[in-house]
DNA sequence: CTGAAAGCGCTTACAG
DNA sequence: CTGAAAGCGCTTACAG
């Protein structure tokens, strides 16, 4: 590996002013030139790591997932890894799997690499370690759900609000008996999203607790949910709260020879690649990935140089119902 | 952030003393309890990036998908994880997004990070950048597909028994006409898979050109291929040669309103989450993936350790055909 | 067994 | 503008 110190001698000047010059300071023209040219000639890269020494920055980041084959999460990941890469920073991967002693061992490892900041989803609980992190400089983004009892940076979005319009519209459609399939209401996006359906519902009337069944965000649950909802009398519409659960409810549907939307509604939540897959094409709250991961990314730089300076700062941002073929319009008694 | 120095300076001993201690050489029983006392009391760490100045060593691991909301590669990507946090490196995770172009330029990008080994998945053509990684003394894996003109460690599976195997069960079930939906030929895994396919077809003498539908990879391509080859006149089974391509090709079927496996049977590739929630589940041909994640890290930390000094291993994993229910038995005129 | 010192590649006050 | 030197946190031959 070619140092600094061989451009130096090759240059014909100190190492101090081949630093210099990486650094972007003004030096004499001539120095300068040279200093290009031995570059070039041994083809001089620099060692991330050195500088790291000194300046105690790592350059990297820490990301923390729940698992990687959820296509949510790796969504967001990639456009994060990219908007890093951009800007010379490199992402480290881990994965907890559910598990809150290895959430906590991971986190414990990302110390240990001396990572710049820590991208963490879907993590409600506050640990020690959080405290330890911080103490240690290292900035932290909650990513999908804030951290109870832990002010940090924070990208989500406004689940309740998707929620709410899911039933607005369809509402508007006609529907009157909605079921839901909804997530674990002790975390923080099973309650959001389900408060936002049933205070829509509630406003309009048209609330009953029978029309909800709870999930755990696999396709079985979506299956069972699905099955379960379609069995009570009048159900004309069925909203799922995330994508593999909406995908279980599909086939649900389909097995039970039903058709979409002519005998059932439905709303699903985030749009990958299966939503479009099915027909009729799957109408679906969308939640903008990129926008996430390039907001992870620059609230986490932006803190790392200083910017955020004593503030944290929570980005809620807004989702997107993408309207389409999966939902009837129906006519009400007097309606229309 | 607690230094050597001030747990050298805590136990009363040289900063060398502690070093080595950290190191595990044996020293006199009571400088080491009252290193160890240090240690404890001062709660310290160590630095990986100033330790890796020293022996050249990152302690990071580059890897190189091509998407990271491939379920096939993010699964061995979480199991390699695992190994390589075990083992106290840590994990640096890029895509390259189909973009030749953007592989180099990761793949520079990592180098820059100075890690010690890469791993990189569906690489086929060799680049002059991999002569200039190893040359730096960087370690290479490649996964899922052999890199053309250049000798590396490489973990992959037997694409083309898997096949070869597929047709000789379906054949057994008395399955004679056969469709494939095959993935690009020009690569490694397409060639291999079709070629399993077409041969163990010709030996017994079932074979025939129409019987094949190329796709790329994608839902879209499985449930195109399977409505073509369903168009066909007495096709009774299916091979899908991909997840994506398998769950378009179910999607297909079913909305042809037609019966699995009583009018059709199906056989995929890979088990996923999904590829259970088909009912009846699918039988497919199961890659060994947490073998594969650990495959990979033992291969390139060997490297790293110099075990593997001046050979490339290749490994060709086995892959396991699940057996299930969506193939039916067939009776031929003859037989049975 | 252990201390003092040189060194890993780079940065940055200090002088000039 | 630039050189010499100290320093980032750690390792490791060299002496003893």
């Amino acid at each position: 590996m070619v140092t600094i110190k061989e451009v130096a001698k090759e240059a014909g000047v100190s190492i101090g002013t081949v630093s210099r010059y990486l650094n972007g300071y003004q030096l004499k023209q001539n120095n300068m030139k040279k200093i290009q040219q031995a570059i070039d000639k041994l083809g001089y890269e620099g060692n991330i790591i050195a500088k790291g020494l000194k300046s105690n920055r790592s350059m990297s980041i820490g990301v923390l997932v729940n698992s990687l084959t959820d296509v949510f999460a790796t969504s967001i990941v990639s456009s994060l890894e990219n908007y890093l890469e951009e800007n010379n920073y490199s992402l480290i991967l881990c994965d907890y799997q559910n598990d809150n002693q290895r959430l906590e061992r991971k986190l414990e490892f990302l110390k240990s690499r001396l990572v710049d900041g820590i991208v963490v989803f879907h993590m409600e609980n506050n640990l020690p370690i959080l405290k330890k992190l911080r103490d240690a400089g290292i900035f932290i983004v909650a990513v999908d759900s804030p951290i109870k009892g832990f002010k940090t940076d924070t990208v989500l979005v406004d689940n309740y609000q998707a929620s709410y319009q899911v039933v607005d519209q369809l509402y508007k459609m006609g529907h009157e008996k909605i079921g839901v399939i909804a997530g674990d209401t002790n975390r923080y996006i099973g309650a959001e999203r389900l408060n936002g359906f049933a205070d829509s519902m509630k406003e309009k009337g048209i609330y009953s607790e029978d029309l909800v069944v709870m999930g755990d965000y696999t396709k079985e649950a979506g299956y069972k949910g699905a099955q379960e909802l379609l069995k009570k009398e009048g159900i004309t519409a069925l909203y799922s709260t995330n994508y593999y659960m909406t995908l279980g409810a599909v086939q649900a549907i389909f097995e039970m020879k039903k058709k979409i939307p002519e005998d059932i509604s439905i709303v699903g939540f985030d749009h990958f690649e299966l939503s479009d897959i099915i027909q009729p094409k799957l109408t679906v709250v969308e939640q903008p990935i990129q926008q996430m991961g390039e907001m992870i990314g620059e609230l986490i730089l932006d803190s790392i140089k200083g910017k955020n300076k004593d503030r944290h700062t929570s980005v809620e941002l807004a989702t997107n119902l993408l309207w389409r073929d999966s939902v009837k319009k129906i006519k009400k008694g007097l309606a229309n």
